[in-house]
DNA sequence: GTGGTCTAGACCACT
DNA sequence: GTGGTCTAGACCACA
C-alpha cells in the first residue's frame, strides 16, 4: 500500500496518517472503499498493530474514515471533510517557525521566501 | 528578554534557541554583546538551567554565539553566519509536510497557498 | 423494512433490535404478526443471517417477539410488555453520563437542559 | 484522586476522562494546576500506564488539558473550553436513543419524559 | 474475520 | 522526574 520512511524523524503512526489521508485526498481510496484491516496493514508494514490502531483512530476523530468494530474501516467522503480552525492555526505556526528559521540560518527575507515558493511551487506538479 | 510559551508543544530549549537566533539576527544582541549567564536566564524565564545550557551549546555549535571561559557567552557576527545546506534541505521537508497537512485538510492548493503566503508576508512586517 | 446506519458506532443487531421494536411499539407491526424470517432480513439489509439471529434472539429474551419452530417470529401484544426495573435503571444512568458529558463539553446547566428537552420534544412529533 | 468503577460498562480509559473533566469543570483542578503524572495516577489506580496516557490525550484534544513533555499535564482555563458541534450532536443522538429505549420499554411518552426530567433535576442538586 | 481495550515492559527526548 | 512512542501479546464483543 506504501512505505515507511525509517530514517524519518516522524513518528510512525503520523507517517501511516499522512500516507492514509494523501491515498484518500487523491481519491485513490474512494469513498466507502475498505481499508486494510488493523492486523492486515501491521503485518504488511512490519509494525505493531497497536500503532496501526492509533493511526486509524485519529483518521476517525479527523473525519477521514469511520470505523465499525467487527466489520472494518472505510474511507469517509473526501468532500465532505471540513477543515478544523485550530489544527490550521497550529500549522500556521509551523510554517512560521520553519520560515524564521530559513532566516535565522543567514538567508535574507527574500532568499527564504523564494525557498518557500518553491516548495510550494514544486508540489503542485 | 523574552517569553516562552508554556503551552507550546516545541520544547523549551527550542524555543530559548529560536528567540536567542531572533535577538541576534535581529541586530538586538550585536556582536560581540554578551549573553546573560545561564543561571541569570535560567531564573528570569523560571526554567532549568539545564535547559538553558543546553541551548547556549546547541546556538553555539550552530555558529551564533561563542563562550569564553569564566567571562560568559557572546553574540557572533551575524554576516559570518552561513546558511547549512543540510539544515536548509530539512526545513524544506518541514514546509512541504505542512504544506501538505493544510491539503488533507481538506483545503484546496489554492486555499493552501495562500494561507502559506499571506504567514509570509504577515512575518515581513 | 427499515435501514441501517453502516456509520453509526451503533452495533448492527442493536439497531436492528431498535428498529423492530420500534415497529412493535408503534403498531406497524400488530401483535400476532409475523416477522421476516431471518434469512429475508438478512438479505434485505445486506447483513449477516447470525446478526439478525442474534437480534431476533434478544427481542424474544426481552419479550417483544415469540417464535414458533418450523413457523416463525411473531410480534408479542406491545401492552402486555412491562418495564424492566433495572432496565429502566441501567438507562437512566445512561441519560445522566451524556447529560454530564454535555455539561463537560462547556456547556451550562441550562444549556445542557434545553439541548435534551428539544430533544424529547422533537421526538413527540 | 478518584476511583474507577470496575464494575461499570465503561471502558478504564473512559471513566477517567470523565472524572478528570469533573474535575476541571467543578474547579477542583484549576486553570493551570498540574495533573497527577502518567506514571504516578497510573499506580494510584492500579491500571496500566498506557491506558492513563490514552485517557490524558483525549482530554488534551479535547482542550481540558495541555501537555508538555517533560514538564507535565496541566488544567487549562475550563472557561475557554469550547463545545465541539459535532461531538453535542453525537450525545444529541445517544439522548434520543435512550429516550426511544424508555418508550420501548412500555412507557408512555410522558412517563419517559418524566424520567429524563428527573434525572435532569437530580444532577442539578 | 473485524476493531477496541488493556497489560507489561521497553526506549527516547526533554526538564 | 516528565510525556511520547512502540512492541508483544492477550481478551472481548461484533459480523
Amino acid at each position: 500500500m506504501f512505505q515507511l520512511d525509517m530514517t524519518s524523524h516522524k513518528s510512525i503512526y503520523e507517517q501511516v496518517i499522512d500516507n492514509i489521508k494523501e491515498l484518500i485526498m487523491t481519491g485513490v481510496l474512494a469513498q466507502g472503499s475498505k481499508l486494510p484491516s488493523v492486523r492486515e496493514l501491521s503485518k504488511d508494514l512490519t509494525i505493531n498493530p497497536n500503532t496501526v490502531q492509533k493511526a486509524y483512530r485519529e483518521l476517525e476523530r479527523e473525519g477521514f474514515v469511520y470505523t465499525a468494530a467487527g466489520r472494518g474501516t472505510f474511507a469517509c467522503d473526501k468532500s465532505k471533510i471540513r477543515p478544523d480552525p485550530r489544527r490550521i492555526e497550529e500549522i500556521e505556526k509551523e510554517i512560521l517557525s520553519a520560515f524564521k528559521s530559513l532566516q535565522y540560518l543567514g538567508l535574507s527575507y527574500e532568499e527564504a521566501r523564494n525557498i518557500v515558493i518553491e516548495v510550494i511551487e514544486e508540489e503542485k506538479k
